[in-house]
DNA sequence: GTTGTGACCCATA
DNA sequence: CTATGGGCCACAA
């Protein structure tokens, strides 16, 4: 296995350097990140380039992230390769596949929750995964709805109604306002180890906040 | 290489 | 409650 070389400019006592650096951690342990620590102020060519903007993580020439650790733009950097379990190499729209296959019957999840699981994709993209899929499927698409709790309109018109059907054969029950109740049918995520061997992010916070059951789609989130 | 195509989500007003 | 604009990107042809 090839380690993947990244390069991380700071100077000392620098707070958000300290901080980039831990959130570096996990990944230097999990996916065997090569880390190569420059001091900016050991440099003047470095010193003149950066100036006050560090810490910068960077691969090569290319900048990843600067000031924050952004885990979306490093996770679009690693090796594929590199993700561990039955998805090594996956692509994401499988990766989604994956994990929408382990939502039970009579739960629903939303795309930006299964986005927020994957680590690297949008909720946009699993809706986009979902409408990829071939009929007769094994994945349980309709599981999959909107983080306002409805069926998502498309423009075929017959399929909305098909996941709705199918939804409500598996006991998921609809309001009056064609809403379902996430504290009743949301899907909490899969098995923590599972995700975690699968190389994916963390679920989002089991049980959910007050009249909102998922987390939001977390990739949006600036530090 | 390029282009067209999609089942979203959130902050506002 | 509804409407709208901006941010998004993998995949197949």
């Amino acid at each position: 296995m090839k380690e993947q070389r990244f390069t991380v400019y700071l100077r000392r006592h620098c707070h958000l350097c300290e901080q980039m650096l831990q959130a570096l951690q996990p990944w230097c342990q999990g996916y065997g990140l090569a880390l190569e620590l420059l001091d900016v102020d050991e440099d003047p060519v470095l010193a003149a380039r950066f100036g006050e903007r560090v810490p910068v993580l960077a691969q090569g020439d290319d900048t990843v992230c600067e000031f924050y650790l952004d885990e979306t733009a490093l996770t679009r950097r690693l090796d594929v390769e590199r993700i561990g379990g039955e998805l090594r190499g996956a692509g994401t729209y499988d990766r989604i596949y994956a994990i929408v296959r382990r939502i039970p019957a009579g739960k629903v999840a939303t795309y930006g929750q299964i986005a927020a699981m994957e680590g690297r994709a949008t909720a946009r993209m699993v809706g986009y995964a979902m409408a990829a899929l071939p009929g007769g499927s094994d994945v349980p698409w309709q599981r999959v709805i909107n983080a306002r709790g409805e069926v998502s309109e498309r423009a075929g018109g017959g399929g909305t109604r098909r996941q709705r059907d199918r939804l409500e054969a598996e006991g998921v029950y609809f309001d009056a306002r064609g809403h379902v109740d996430f504290s009743r049918a949301g899907w909490e995520g899969p098995d923590p180890a599972w995700l975690v061997h699968q190389g994916f992010q963390g679920a989002p916070r089991p049980g959910g906040v007050a009249g909102r059951a998922v987390a939001p789609d977390l990739r949006r989130r600036r530090l």
